[in-house]
DNA sequence: TTGAAAGCGCTACCAG
DNA sequence: CTGGTAGCGCTTTCAA
């Protein structure tokens, strides 16, 4: 089941098997015929990693992810795959648990393979693997770290901005005893979320207090933080988390022990999932369009008509804030 | 960055730089460490086609969904790459979204990447496809579909038996008026689960009737069906959902409508994923073990150490019944 | 313990 | 329009 075979098989060289193959050069269409046919009888399949041997390029796009289960990082994926499958590429996806073991070793298999471009969209990421990546000379696409230039191009969400706009909003409505519920990171945007949350308080309500809590990046993490937040002081009236699914997660840990939402405390969430309009109360949450960032990513890390690619910049992608149902006045 | 530039700056053969790289063989420890030094000096990343290519082999096991954002598929995925990750095999996953054209697309990826076994979990199969894979040698777990033998195992929910525990409950509480949602597939385990509803209905309780609604596999389409059901006849008195994703999208539309669950309709859902907890009321469902599944995906596709694969059986995985808030007994 | 060399399957360049 | 052939980067005997 080699090209050799479909090659003897049609009485053609192997060069024009591959010819025909790849519909390259003009093949006589008979000789095509024959070979098409000789390829079906032999259900022959091209070995992929002869070819990119052979061939030098790939079309490939590797993308490196923290977590699957978040349906944020499934709906980035999602855009870029359709970018890449319109565009004859393929995608090759990672899931690092965040881990940054596995990050590097995710990596390592990215570079092994060839990739064309890779984005990493992890929030994991140290310095030491930064810079590897930038002297790697691959073109790739950070997710908020690092800075741009060279082959890297960097994609920054201004989550400082949904934060202010969440802050407001709450200390417009009285609440003064605020609390986050984050999930394990010291680095990267989590970490900036919680900062932003922290400066932005400082300046629109300084009499405000926040107490934080951090767990897992699921439902189960969202819930137990709450139970944290609960167990450890006088209930707050605001919960912010750090994103949708840990919102979700909270919700259910109140309606558990009878605490309404909002007319109780208020909770709002972050990414604007899917879920978040059918959870129940829908929650009060930043949008940060998937979409867009998926097809940045394609966009950055194919290379273009010219056939260079148009990595080095910086992106930066502006939130923008949702009011449903999980927010309300403070309790007095 | 190839081998040769390795092993020209370590001064030995690119045999010994493969030795060594690869952990195989005795080398010398100064030699070893002289190569370790360079290949760490040049950056060096084996090429991973020219690998697979040499050596014959790819560690890889591929499995094909048809819909990733569904959590279900997700949670046979992690299982199955725990295991990989644990024997060092690599996992390459590929997404349908439910299309034949891009299961075939897909298939071919795989093959042509030479992976040791390929895992198919999608709904969307036809009997050519499943005729192709039987013939192409490669072991093969199919879901839900195909029969056992040669290269095929078969993995087999045995989901008639939920059926019947939910209709069983369902009728004992005493609902007559039925639909069920689904989502829009003839072939595969969701058309089985219908059958086995009919199936059921018509012998524990007979004089019950079944009305009918499909669309896709999400949130939405959950909410979607609920609202074709709610506009097309008298509204029934229980809704039986395909899966989890779409109940909870249902769960949404009757609480928009003020309809209240389980007191003026009971809802059920299928498969357990986590969600189904956190969602309002949580769902009563069918448990379906997904890291099972996953886990037998791996036993029976990474050849055992007697270097065969456990391929040709036919593995069949009972679901529980799980009793929880979204259901309870008809209304007058 | 190490080196030389024969491929793995395919592409691409050069002739014809 | 088609064939011959030199690699692509690595693994793996076979000798030394």
């Amino acid at each position: 089941m080699s090209l050799e075979e479909v090659a003897k098989r049609s009485g053609v060289s192997t060069a024009t098997v591959s010819r025909v193959l790849n519909g390259v050069a003009v093949v006589k269409s008979s000789t095509r015929a024959r070979v098409m046919k000789a390829a079906a009888e032999l259900k022959y399949h091209p070995n992929l990693h002869a070819r990119n041997l052979a061939g030098g390029r790939s079309r490939t796009i590797g993308v490196i992810v923290s977590n699957l289960d978040n349906p944020f990082f499934l709906d980035v994926y999602r855009a870029l795959e359709e970018d890449c499958h319109s565009h004859d590429y393929e995608v090759l996806v990672a899931n690092t648990a965040y881990s940054s073991k596995q990050l590097i070793a995710a990596i390592r298999l990215m570079i092994g393979r060839r990739v064309t471009g890779l984005a990493v969209i992890v929030s994991e990421m140290e310095d030491a693997i930064v810079r590897e990546l930038t002297e790697s000379q691959l073109p790739t696409v950070l997710y908020d770290v690092g800075a741009a230039g060279g082959n890297i191009t960097k994609i920054r969400v201004n989550y400082r901005q949904g934060v202010e706009r969440i802050v407001e909003y709450l200390a417009a409505l009285g609440h003064q005893k605020m609390s986050f519920i984050g999930h394990h990171t010291v680095l990267g945007p989590l970490d900036e979320r919680r900062r932003a949350l922290f400066d932005t308080v400082r300046v629109v309500c300084p009499n405000a207090t926040v107490r934080v809590a951090v767990d897992g990046d699921s439902l189960d993490g969202g819930r137990q933080a709450v139970r944290e937040i609960l167990s450890s002081g006088p209930a707050p009236t605001v919960i912010i988390c750090v994103n949708d699914l840990m919102a979700v997660g909270a919700l259910k840990e109140l309606r558990d022990r009878g605490i309404r939402v909002p007319q109780d405390v208020s909770v709002t969430g972050f990414d604007n999932i899917k879920l978040s309009e059918f959870c129940c109360p829908a929650l009060t949450t930043v949008h940060i369009p998937r979409d867009r960032i998926g097809h940045s990513l394609f966009t950055s890390l194919a290379p273009g008509s010219n056939g260079a690619t148009s990595v080095g910049k910086e992106l930066v992608i502006d939130p923008e804030f949702v009011v449903r149902d999980s927010t309300g006045p403070a309790r007095k």
